[in-house]
DNA sequence: CCGTCTTCTGCACACGTGTGCATTCACATC
DNA sequence: GATGTGAATGCACACGTGTGCAGAAGACGG
C-alpha cells in the first residue's frame, strides 16, 4: 500500500540501508546510483514516516502549543506568528486548546508529552500549581507567553509584556488630558497580568498625586459583557469617572458598546483606553486608544527562544533568559480631553 | 533518561511484553502484576510513546487541519470548535497555515502526510489543480469546509454554507425594506463562494422584477480596506445604492468605517449586510445585520465526517456525502428601510 | 604480485510498542 | 499417575528509518 524504503530498495535491487543515504543525501552512495534511487521515489510517490524517523533520531521537529481558547483574538495572532515561525525553521505545530479548564490544560500537556514534542509553547495560561510539576516532567523546554507561573523550572522560561508599564502609560495618558477621575476596570479574577496593570494604575495616580479610590476599581471578565456591567456599575457611582482604563480591549468594547446603548457620547463625556491593541480595536468606533503588544514579536520570539534552548539554533544557548517587552500606547479617537465636546471627524490617528 | 516500558520490565522482573498487556488492561494479565505494574509505570512517570505506537498500529489518531490564516476570525472559530471536538474523540490536531500561498499549502500537505495524519480538514482554501493531486495522494479522507474544488477525489467531501440562499436572503432583505437600488461588494477574485453569493444576489433582484446592473458590483478583497474602497467607487457613481449587500463582515465593516469618515449615517443613508457573523459583527457601531454561518457546527460536523470516513465512529460508512448547510438572516442595526429617518436606539436585536 | 587505500554497499542493530505463538506451570479430571 | 485444561508469561517478530561496522571491489604505488 504505502510506499516505504524497503519497497524502493526492492526495485532498485539494492539495501534499504543504500537507500536511506541515497535520499538523505549522503556522500557515501555512488553518485549515480543516488540520482537513480532519488528518481525511483519521486516516481512512485514516496514519502519518509516522519515517525520512524524521529523514533530514531530522538527529535519530532515539533512543537507544541496550549492556548487557552482561539477565537481570542489576541492569542489567534500569536499562534498564527508561532505556526509562521515554526515552518520557517522546519517544525510544525500540534495544538490544545484548554479552555482554561485544568483538567483540560493538564491532558493537552500529556497529549504533548506522548507525541514527543521538542518544545512547548503556553499562551495566556495562569500556570496552576499542579500543571506546573507536568510542565517540568516534559522533559523539554518550555516558554511561556503572557502566562504567570510561581518559581522557574529548570527549562522554562517566559516572555511577557511589561504590564505594569503598560498600566502606568495608560493612566498616564488620560491624566495627561486632564481627567483626574480615573477607573480602572479589571480583568478575570486573580490574574497576575490584571494586578500588574493596576500597579502600573495606581502609580501614575500617586505620580502626579490622586488619591487611589477604591470605589473606582471595578471588576470585569476580560470579556464584552464583564465591560457591559463594569460600565454601569461606573456610572452609578456618586463621582462617575470622565477616563476608564480597561484591562483589555474586549473590555473596553463592553464600554463602548454600553455606552452607545445609553446615549453616552465617547470621547466628550467619557474616554476609554484599552490593551492589547487587537485588530479590531482600529475598527470600533470610535476606533479605541489602546496599548498595543508587539504581538508577533512575541510569537516570533518564543519560537526562537525555544530552539535556542533545543539546541537547533547556532547561538548560544547560554543567551536566553526571561524577556520583557515593552507595549506602546497608540492614541485614537476612544480618548480625549477633559471637557473637550468638538465633535470627533478625521482625527483618527493609526 | 526517558522511562520505556523495557525500563519498567526490568524493575518489575517481567517481559516488556507483560508490562504492554499490563498497561493496555488485557485480560491475559494476572490481575495482581497488573496493577503492580500499573502503580509502577506512575511511579516512575512513564508516559507512552505515541510515535512508536502509532508506527505499529497504524494509526495516529491525528488530524491535519489546513487554514489560510488563523487571523481571520472566521477560520479561528472553526478551528476551535474542531479541536473541541477532536479532543473529545481522543484525536489531536496539527496546524498548518498556508496563507494562501501554494507554495505553502503544498508543503503543508506534504508535512502531513509525512506525519501520517489519519485525516485531513481544509478550511477556506480555494484548492489548486495542482494542489489537489496532492490531496489525493494521501490515502486519507479528507473534508473540504468552504472550499470549491474542481472533482470529488474518492476520499474527499466537503461541507459548505448554501452561499447562494445565503446571497438571496440578504439581498431579499433589502429589497424587503425598500431598496431598490442595492449593490454588491464582491470577495477575492475567483472565488467560488463570491460567484454563488452574487448569484443569489442576482436571483433575488430577478425574483422582484429589478434588472442586474453591472455597475454597481464592485470588486473587494474580503478585508477591511477593500469595503473602504469599494464604498467610495460606489459613492462615485450618478445613482448611488442605498442598500449593499457585501461579500463578508470584513468587508462590510470597510463601508461602516469609510461611512463614518465620510459622514454618511448609517442605517439612515445606507443599509449594509454582510456575511458570515463573526463574534464582531454584533459590536460595531451600528451592529451589521449579516447571514450567519453555523461556525462551530461546521467544524464539528467535519470531524465527525472524518471520523466516519477512518471507520471511527459507530456509524456507518456509507452514509456519509456533501453536505450542505443553511446560513440565517440576522437582523440588527446596519439596515433599515428606505428613507427611514429615525434615530436608532435600543433597537438592537441579538 | 602484494599490500594499502579509497569507494561503495550490505548486515545487523537500535528506537518503543503491540501481538501471534509457544512455553511453563498449576490444577482438575479420569 | 497420565492427560487435558486453563491461566499467565516470554520469545520473536513487525512497524519504518538511521547508522556503525565490516567487507567487497577496485585503484594505485611499490
Amino acid at each position: 500500500m504505502r510506499v516505504s524504503i524497503k519497497d524502493i530498495a526492492k526495485v532498485a535491487g539494492v539495501s534499504h540501508s543504500t537507500v536511506s543515504r541515497a535520499l538523505s543525501g549522503s556522500p557515501l552512495v555512488n553518485a549515480e546510483t543516488k540520482s537513480r534511487i532519488q528518481s525511483l521515489a519521486r516516481e512512485m510517490g514516496y514519502s519518509p514516516d516522519a515517525q520512524a524517523r524521529s523514533l530514531v533520531m530522538g527529535r519530532t521537529l515539533t512543537l507544541g502549543v496550549v492556548v487557552t481558547r482561539l477565537t481570542d483574538p489576541f492569542i489567534a495572532e500569536i499562534v498564527q506568528a508561532i505556526e509562521d515561525t515554526a515552518h520557517e525553521y522546519g517544525y510544525s505545530v500540534v495544538l490544545a486548546s484548554s479552555s482554561a479548564e485544568s483538567e483540560r490544560e493538564i491532558a493537552a500537556v500529556e497529549m504533548l508529552h506522548s507525541k514527543r514534542v521538542d518544545g512547548v509553547i503556553v499562551t495566556s495560561s495562569r500556570v496552576g500549581a499542579l500543571y506546573q510539576q507536568y510542565l517540568d516532567r516534559l522533559g523539554v523546554p518550555v516558554v511561556l507567553i503572557n502566562s504567570h507561573r510561581e518559581e522557574q523550572g529548570p527549562y522554562t522560561f517566559s516572555i511577557t509584556v511589561d504590564n505594569r508599564h503598560g498600566g502606568y502609560l495608560a493612566t498616564r495618558h488620560l491624566l495627561d488630558l486632564g481627567h483626574d477621575c480615573v477607573a480602572y476596570v479589571t480583568g478575570p479574577a486573580n490574574h497576575s497580568d490584571d494586578l500588574e496593570r493596576m500597579k502600573g494604575y495606581c502609580q501614575a495616580l500617586t505620580e502626579v498625586g490622586i488619591e487611589f479610590q477604591p470605589e473606582l476599581v471595578v471588576p470585569g471578565t476580560g470579556r464584552v459583557e464583564g465591560g457591559e456591567i463594569a460600565f454601569s456599575r461606573l456610572m452609578d457611582l456618586k463621582h462617575p469617572p470622565t477616563g476608564v482604563f480597561c484591562y483589555n480591549d474586549m473590555t473596553a468594547i463592553g464600554l463602548l458598546r454600553a455606552a452607545r446603548v445609553s446615549g453616552l457620547s465617547i470621547p466628550e463625556e467619557l474616554s476609554i483606553v484599552g490593551f492589547d491593541d487587537i485588530p479590531f480595536a482600529s475598527y470600533v468606533n470610535p476606533p479605541l486608544t489602546t496599548i498595543a503588544q508587539p504581538i508577533s514579536q512575541m510569537g516570533w520570539q518564543a519560537v526562537k527562544m525555544v530552539l535556542a534552548l533545543i539546541g537547533e539554533s547556532s547561538e548560544e544557548t547560554r543567551w536566553v533568559s526571561n524577556v520583557i517587552v515593552q507595549g506602546r500606547l497608540i492614541v485614537r479617537g476612544s480618548s480625549g480631553a477633559r471637557g473637550d465636546k468638538k465633535i470627533l471627524s478625521g482625527g483618527i490617528s493609526s
